[in-house]
RNA sequence: GGUCCGUUCGUCUAACGGUUAGGACGCCAGGUUUUCAUCCUGGUAAUAGGGGUUCGAUUCCCCUACGGACUACCA
C-alpha cells in the first residue's frame, strides 16, 4: 500500500507518483497544505565525551533541513545518565558546532520558548508521564535488582538463550504484575528501589514510517519491557526523548541509524501517552564507517589511521589523552562541512563544491542514502586544498600571519601578502602554508645534501658571482623582469637552464623545492638575495 | 544467537525498467614547468551470487552470502 516518495512523506498523502504532472500537483499541495506543521528539529547529544564527525553530520543534516524549510533548530542536552557524564563535553559540543557554522535557534546555551533544554534540568517533568503510563496500565513497577537480572542473563546465556524482560518472562519476576497491590505499596513505601517498565503488548505489529527507509515493521513480541524510569529518579533516553520531542513540538526526528531498532518502542510510547497524532516523522541516517576494515567509525580510528575524528581537539579529563581535531589540524570549516555533507547525501547533480547556503538550498531528506559511508581522509584533504586555494590572499595572509606569530617571527604584512599567491595552491592544510614558505621569513640553516651534490659544481661560486653582479645593478625587481634577465643571462652565456636555476634555488631556499626562482628573488628583494648568495658561497665553498 | 537495516569502480556516489553504467577522490600515464607541488589531458576500475517477474533488469520480488546497527536501571 505504502508508496515511498517525498510527497507522500511530506504531506501525509497516499499517492503514487507516475509522471511529472502528478509531481507538480503534489508539490503544490505541499506548498499550500494548511495543516503543514512548522518544521522543528533538534540535535540531542549526550555529554559523554567529544562529539565525533558522525555526530556533526547528524547535526548538519538537521540544520540544513530546518533552514531549508524555514523551521527551527534546537540543541537539547540528554544527560540523564549521571554515571557517564563528562565535564566539558557540553561546551565542547557547542563550540564544535559553532566552529562548523551550524547554528541553533534555541538551545541549552541560548535559551528559548521551551527552556530548559537540558534534561537533568527537566527531571521533574518526566515523572508525571511515567505515572500517566502507570495509571493507564501500559507501564508497571518492577523491583528486580540489577544483580538478580544479571544472574538471570547469565543463566539464560549458559543455555544459549537470551533473557528478555518481556511478555514471556515478566510474570516470573518481581513486579507489580506478579505482586499483590498491598505488597507493591509496601515496597514503595519502604523505599525499596524500583524502576518503571513499559508493558509491551504481546502480539502486535508496530509500524514505523521512516523518511529514508520507508516502512519498517516489527512484531511487538520481539521487543522487551524497557526501563522508562530508573531507580535514581531519572528517565531513560526512551521516555525523556519522547516526552521532550512532544513538549518541544518537534516535527522531524533526524538521528543516527543506531536508533532504528528502538523506534518501534518510541512509536508505542507516543501511542500510550495519547500523542500519536502529533508524533514527529522519523529519519534514521546511515552510519559513518571506518576507512579501512569494518565497523562504525570510532574514537580510536583517528589516531590509529592518522586523521582526526573530532571537529576540535579534545583532552580527556580523566586520562589526559589528547585527540586531534579538524580545526587544529588545519582544516577550514567550510571544507570540513562540505566533505561531511557529501558523506551520505548528494545534490543529484555532479556539483561537489557546495557552500552552506547552497547545501541549504539543495538539501532534501530523500537524497540521503540508505547505506553506511566509509570515511575517506584523502578526500577530506582534497576538499581543504580546494577551499584553501580559493581563498583570497588577504585571508591566506591572516592564516599565515598567525602561524608566524606563533613561531615568534615578526614579518612585515607586505611580505606576508606577497608570499601568499605563491603558496596557496601548494597547501592542503593550513600548516602547509608554513612548510611552503618558511624560507621567505628565515634563511636556510643548511643545504639539502642531494641538491648540493647535484647542483653545486666547482664553477658555481663564479657563476653566482656573475648573477649577483647582474642583480646588483638592477632596479626592476618584478618577477617578469627578473625572469627575463636571468634567462637572457643564461642564453647569452650558453648555459643550461636547469643547472643555473637549480643552483640559484639551492642557495636561496636550501634545497630543491619552492615556487619559481624569479618569484622567490622578487619577494626576497635585492639585499636578502645577495646576502644568501654570498652566504652560500662562503658555506659551500669552491 | 535473535531482530532490524543495508549491498554500483579501492573510496564517496549518479543512473527511480531501455545509458558504450556517469562524476569525484585515489592510483597510473602524458603534457605544462628551472625544482617540488599545483594545473591540464587521458587511462585504470563497479552493478555480491543465484533464482524469478518482464520484450528488456543496477533498478521490482525471493533466496543465499557478506556488512552494519541493536539486543543495559547507556545514550
Amino acid at each position: 500500500m505504502y508508496q515511498k516518495s517525498k510527497q507522500v512523506h511530506q504531506t501525509g498523502l497516499f499517492a503514487q507518483v507516475r509522471d511529472g504532472t502528478q509531481v507538480v500537483l503534489l508539490s503544490l499541495h505541499f506548498l499550500f497544505n494548511p495543516d503543514m506543521k512548522e518544521v522543528r528539529v533538534r540535535f540531542a547529544p549526550s555529554p559523554t565525551g567529544p562529539l565525533h564527525i558522525g555526530g556533526v553530520r547528524t547535526a548538519l543534516y538537521n540544520y540544513l533541513f530546518a533552514r531549508k524549510h524555514n523551521g527551527k533548530f534546537l540543541l537539547r542536552i540528554e544527560d540523564t545518565d549521571q554515571a557517564r557524564f563528562v565535564p566539558g563535553a557540553e561546551d565542547y559540543i557547542i563550540e564544535s558546532l559553532k566552529w562548523s557554522g551550524i547554528h541553533f535557534d534555541e538551545g541549552v546555551h541560548i535559551g528559548g520558548p521551551f527552556a530548559p533544554y537540558r534534561q537533568s534540568d527537566r527531571k521533574e517533568m518526566y515523572h508525571q508521564y511515567a505515572l500517566q503510563l502507570l495509571n493507564s496500565g501500559t507501564a508497571y513497577y518492577a523491583f528486580d535488582t540489577p544483580d538478580e537480572l544479571e544472574a538471570l542473563r547469565k543463566d539464560f546465556e549458559s543455555r544459549k538463550e537470551t533473557f528478555q524482560y518481556g511478555p514471556q518472562t515478566r510474570m516470573d519476576l518481581r513486579n507489580a504484575l506478579t505482586l499483590s497491590e498491598s505488597d507493591v505499596e509496601a515496597l514503595l513505601e519502604s523505599g525499596e528501589h524500583y524502576v518503571i517498565r513499559v508493558k509491551i503488548p504481546e502480539h502486535e505489529t508496530i509500524v514505523v514510517h521512516d523518511l529514508i527507509r520507508g516502512v519498517v515493521s516489527v512484531n511487538s513480541h520481539l521487543l522487551d519491557d524497557k526501563v522508562l524510569y530508573k531507580s535514581d529518579g531519572m528517565p531513560t533516553y526512551h521516555l525523556a526523548n519522547v516526552v521532550d520531542d512532544y513538549l518541544m513540538k518537534i516535527s522531524h526526528v533526524i538521528r543516527g541509524e543506531e536508533w532504528l531498532p528502538s523506534a518501534p518502542l518510541h512509536v508505542l510510547l507516543y501511542r500510550y501517552l495519547g500523542w500519536e497524532a502529533d508524533m514527529p516523522e522519523f529519519a534514521h541516517l546511515p552510519l559513518l564507517l571506518k576507512p579501512e576494515g569494518n565497523g562504525k567509525l570510532s574514537k580510536r580510528d583517528g589516531d590509529r589511521l592518522g586523521f582526526p575524528v573530532f571537529p576540535l581537539q579534545w583532552t580527556d579529563p580523566k586520562t589526559g589523552d589528547l585527540s586531534s581535531g579538524y580545526r587544529e589540524s588545519g582544516y577550514l570549516p567550510e571544507a570540513f562541512i562540505n566533505m561531511l555533507a557529501l558523506l551520505g547525501w548528494n545534490p543529484g547533480t555532479e556539483q561537489e563544491i557546495l557552500s552552506m547556503d547552497e547545501l541549504i538550498e539543495l538539501f532534501s531528506i530523500d537524497r540521503v542514502g540508505k547505506s553506511g559511508s566509509k570515511f575517506d581522509p584523502e578526500k577530506a584533504k582534497w576538499f581543504n586544498h580546494y577551499y584553501l586555494s580559493a581563498l583570497p590572499d588577504e585571508k591566506i595572509a591572516e592564516l599565515l600571519g598567525k602561524i608566524l606569530k606563533d613561531k615568534g617571527i615578526d614579518a612585515e604584512k607586505g611580505l606576508i601578502l606577497s608570499v601568499c599567491p605563491l603558496i596557496k595552491d601548494r597547501a592542503n592544510l593550513i600548516p602547509d602554508l608554513w612548510e611552503q614558505s618558511w624560507f621567505f621569513f628565515t634563511q636556510p640553516g643548511s643545504y639539502d645534501e642531494k641538491a648540493v651534490q647535484k647542483f653545486w659544481k666547482p664553477d658555481s661560486p663564479a657563476l653566482l658571482k656573475q648573477i649577483a653582479g647582474l642583480l646588483e645593478s638592477r632596479e626592476d625587481f618584478t618577477v617578469d623582469a627578473l625572469d627575463n634577465a636571468i634567462k637572457g643571462f643564461i642564453h647569452d652565456n650558453g648555459l643550461g637552464m636547469g643547472q643555473v636555476m637549480n643552483t640559484l634555488r639551492l642557495v636561496l631556499v636550501g634545497g630543491s623545492f619552492g615556487p619559481g626562482v624569479a618569484a622567490i628573488i622578487s619577494v626576497l628583494g635585492k639585499k636578502e638575495t645577495l646576502n644568501r648568495i654570498e652566504k652560500a658561497i662562503r658555506n659551500l665553498g669552491a
